[in-house]
DNA sequence: TATGAATGAGAATTCATTCAT
DNA sequence: AATGAATGAATTCTCATTCAT
């Protein structure tokens, strides 16, 4: 009984259905080696079960990797949008923007390896339109949060805040190469340090 | 008859032997299509030849990655050394590894991209152990200008020098993905704006 | 709940047994996609089941095929032999065999065209055997027709039963590709006119 | 020397180049088992190498298709054209018509074989956009003819040309099914007897 | 140097069918 | 009767590489 209760629950999405684990799996060998050098056996053969199978769950190979990043994507837009709505002003802001994108390396190590190495390949391909318009929106928050916080004097105002973006975003993201969950560091240490250095500078003075 | 002379010109190492053409056409195809997405046709493709014709220039696509790679990753070892040997201090000799980064991805972008990209997957092939080496090369020398720089006290002590040198090398490596040279943004100008973020903070005090 | 009642009357034979409509169903999609692209998938997705559950009503996509097209070769026959049996001589035969014909494209449009297009490529099956065993009862009963009609004068002796016979067959049956009941040409005056050119000639004398 | 010429002549399309000798291949199988169910391995067999190196000379198995009809069609539509524009009359412009397209079934029974059975499925395909145009073209021309023949009191006024066309058209192609080229009735003979029966009728008068 | 033809290994995908529940 | 998960064989296509000319 207790069996089947546990069953009738992974099948509602309750712990875990199928379909998701077959989603994580896939994610995981997409990360590790690129989706292009991931195979549909590969990941078949991880999941215990023929290549063909596969198609029963997902139409193509690509719809899998559509249906890691979307939910990815969306679930970080909705934690950037909260932080841009609510803040104590722009440090704030600009602080908890960076703390949460670690954490989202620390969540979604997979997620973000796969954004970071494929989104370049991924571009140009109509149903992958979306990353486009995620990168737009976030962007936009960003940027609206550093103009701010030069109109009100928090940070300096002789940095183009385009610039200043791109290195935030690229020095954060990229972390998902070397980050290792339960390693040395803790990824509050580092969300710690790299505010340190982008805040105050690498300069003793 | 013209057009002959001019082949013939090149051919005997003129300004370009047909050899460093392959090459190039190769390296800009890998940039931006990726290593694995370049099949040797698309390279025969734009040389103006067939696929199999290549192969009395190269023995194999493998031999032509590794030739790009082995190039530029010796011409940027010898560029960091020497500022590593003469500088007037940690700070210019940071300083000046950080120009000496963007000015290398200005004049050789498609190889950063490609380095960029697929060490994480050429990793592990043999033929390419030689960037673990110049990996490690690299950082040892970045981090012993920190720690000079540190103990000298023209450096914050209370940063993880290791964690340091991390950010900025993916900071200025990373760049590669949207620099455009002559685009509105000199590559002089980013690497000013980059060093003064990360040298006093993006904190205006 | 009227749903249910809907469902519960078809199921016990009402106007049409689930079978039934699962073979309406795979007939239609058979005669629009042909059946070799029609997959089983797409019965059942017609028919709002999953594809495993056909295999409850058939043993095989065969046995599909096989059940549409054996019940209609044998209303054919059915009718074709009556004609043959009884009429007003071979004149009034022949007449009756072309409007009898037309008369099956219109009430068994989708039966017709899997006939047409599939019978090539069903014949060498042998559980598809009949197919050829009808062709030669049909071919028999109308080569009696015409020579009986050339022995009584009543068709020109001149034409060979066999051709003609070939030409008046595929002239009908393939009509099945542009007939679309209740369109501007009703089924009958195609019949005339197809007998008017067959009869009498396109040549005004 | 002899062989060295033999060679050349058929690398530059002389009597057959690599290429001219796939298609035809593929057209004998494509009409013998129908398109689908000619797989490129069956095509690869017959002509003595492996499938992938079908890729060297086509894009695509459909590539195939396309090109064994395009050229097919082609040249039909040219005869068709060339008997339109001149002839002596519609009813010497209708038999020739007839005629040609006899001719192009003995000509070219792959070609029609693979058009009849296939046209249908093809449709649709926006590749294969030209088989409705030349389908719109010939149609045209046809009944051009038919139309002059009953205006000019050649061809009786009662019949409606569009369905004396589809009539002809489906009589004369469809005979592609059962003609054999070097059987009994030679395509001319057959040609004959149908201009007889269309145009004269089957009624002894 | 280059062509043209081919190899061979493996990729993604399709699909009829099975079967425990 | 139906679901959901899977099989297994086949299919189209890709691509680095080879080699005689």
């Amino acid at each position: 009984m207790a069996q089947k209760t546990e069953q009738a629950r992974a099948k509602h999405g309750g712990i875990q259905s199928r379909r998701a684990e077959l989603l994580e799996i896939s994610a995981r060998l997409f990360a590790e080696q690129g989706v292009r050098a991931t195979t549909v056996r590969h990941i078949a053969d991880a999941a215990g079960i023929l290549s063909g199978s596969l198609y029963h769950h997902f139409s193509s190979k690509e719809a899998i990797v559509d249906e890691v990043l979307r939910g990815f994507l969306d679930g970080l837009f909705a934690t950037y949008d909260d932080i841009v709505r609510n803040n104590d002003g722009p440090r704030d802001a600009l602080e908890r923007l960076v703390r949460a994108s670690f954490q989202a390396i620390h969540d979604s190590r997979d997620q973000v390896a796969i954004y970071q190495d494929e989104v370049k390949h991924l571009q140009g391909i109509s149903r992958f339109d979306y990353l486009e318009q995620r990168n737009r929106e976030f962007r936009d928050m960003w940027i609206e949060v550093l103009e701010a916080g030069q109109a009100s004097g928090v940070f300096r105002a002789d940095l183009d805040p385009n610039l200043t973006y791109r290195f935030m975003r690229d020095t954060v993201w990229v972390a998902v190469r070397w980050y290792r969950p339960g390693g040395k560091v803790s990824q509050e240490e580092i969300a710690d340090q790299y505010l340190r250095i982008v805040l105050d500078g690498l300069a003793d003075d």
